[in-house]
DNA sequence: ATATTATATATCAAAATTGATATAATGTCA
DNA sequence: TGACATTATATCAATTTTGATATATAATAT
């Protein structure tokens, strides 16, 4: 992990997976359902501070795998305070609202 | 479960809390942690419906006991499906945000 | 085009949450 | 005020999540 990588754009990458009519179906709930809305923002702050999975996990005290699970549109089980921890390795702050 | 109770209202209820050092020191965290604000959600949203506990679990699939845990300031162990779950039940969505 | 690295996910053990039951303390009602 | 109901939480089994390891597929670097 000396040399940085340069990761795709959030919107490349968004671009790029909407090609995948599954991805289509998952993205279309965003608005909806709070596991794929945070998902969406989870890879867009990852992203923008140009972090791998992997160097994010070590950030936030957790593994490589819990970040591509929360980061999957598909995953429904993992916890607050592991969002939390992930949340704050990437300088954000997590904000729940019951509207 | 056939006659229904009047519960306190959250503001009174607050109120009440507030005289007590302890739950002073949570809420006065409750705009920088998303437990702290949540469970302080959870309940007005609980309170404004006249729902016991018992109630709310039954409506969400869940128990009494997960409630209770979910509306203390100091757990932090929650999932955010079962939040969802108990959000829906109150006729709430969850929105997170990181900001 | 090839080499290297990142991501998604399978397997399974370890850790944590949820639920059932019980109950003391607190709240509501008659 | 006493009877009844609600809430907070202890104990512990059942269920689910998290982490370690591994690896096929996809992305990035050269």
């Amino acid at each position: 992990m000396m040399k940085k990588i340069k990761l795709m754009s959030f919107e490349e990458w968004e671009k790029k997976k909407l090609k995948n009519p599954e991805f289509r179906k998952y993205a279309r709930q965003a608005d909806d359902d709070p596991f794929v809305a945070t998902a969406l923002q989870l890879i867009r702050a990852r992203k923008k501070k140009n972090l791998t999975q992997s160097q994010l996990a070590k950030l936030a005290k957790t593994s490589q795998e819990a970040i591509s699970r929360m980061e999957s549109l598909d995953y429904r089980g993992y916890s607050l305070s592991v969002l939390e921890k992930v949340a704050d390795a990437l300088g954000k702050k997590v904000l729940i609202t019951l509207t």
